[in-house]
DNA sequence: GTTAATGCAAACACTTTGCAGCCGC
DNA sequence: GCGGCTGCAAAGTGTTTGCATTAAC
């Protein structure tokens, strides 16, 4: 009950993709995957470092941005850019939200991430947190804007 | 009628803004006010060096990044962090939206320009014209967010 | 004439890269 | 054992800062 069991599935997935697309599984991956799982949220590369040298200081922190690298480019983490430099999250979810049509009335999903600049923005300049749980925008879709127009 | 009269408006109450709190009108100020309003939208500091020291070559990125500074400073305009450094925007006009607590509903606003990026992005993936317009969004302001945590 | 603002150059902080040795597969 | 991955160190890039000089007021 005191083991983070929710960490250990977080990643599970992530370090299954990476060994089904042949990258290897070295420890140093599963630090930083491990590091990343511990957090709610975004972490930033520094974050991370100090988290995984602790356990293992011989690691270099151009491991750790290759790994992201790496991770990002397998879609298992999502890249933010936040006051002046790089935070990183593992995606969890296909947690994803609404675009309803004031015209036609359907609704479109659009993935959770398209949001999170936004999400970030106002938590940085106001220390607010957007309840993207349950968030959709209205407006207008792209078929309706066309009959519109034309 | 040629001239670019919008551009000339736009930063006009900038600088007059800076007058009145006593800043003083250099030319590089001027100048990189000047940069920022040829353009719709957000620009690198390196635009706007670029585009300056075209026509004064003396001036140096160090000025550039101050002068950008206290326009942040003084609410002129928007710094927003996008792809690992730094654009910027004039402010233009005063529209905003809400952000509503969920815990002790007040309402804050912010800039309609922390949207935008969002909205350009609903745009171009998808072709969905968001109602900017009746934007309100739900979540936890940084007070409530305090006493929830501590 | 004051004093804030600039130019210059050096320092900073974060990130990337070249390369030899190591270790997961 | 092979080849991808790492550690190390050095370079790169965007941004900041100290200080003497300049120029806006």
């Amino acid at each position: 009950m005191s083991r983070r069991r929710i960490s250990a599935s977080k990643h599970g997935s992530a370090l299954a993709t990476l060994k089904q697309k042949g990258y290897r599984l070295t420890p140093q991956r599963v630090m930083v995957l491990d590091a990343m799982a511990g957090i709610h949220g975004h972490i930033g590369v520094d974050d991370i470092f100090r988290e995984v040298h602790r356990r293992y200081p011989y690691l270099d922190v151009a491991t750790v941005y290759r790994t992201l690298h790496l991770l990002k480019e397998l879609h298992l983490v999502t890249e933010l850019d936040v006051g002046g430099f790089t935070r990183y999250e593992l995606i969890e979810t296909d947690m994803h939200h609404h675009m309803v049509c004031g015209e036609c009335g359907n609704a479109f999903d659009f993935n959770t991430h398209y949001l999170e600049e936004f999400r970030n923005t106002l938590k940085r300049e106001f220390g607010f947190q957007p309840d993207v749980e349950h968030f959709a925008i209205g407006g207008l879709c792209s078929d309706c804007a066309k009959t519109q127009t034309g």
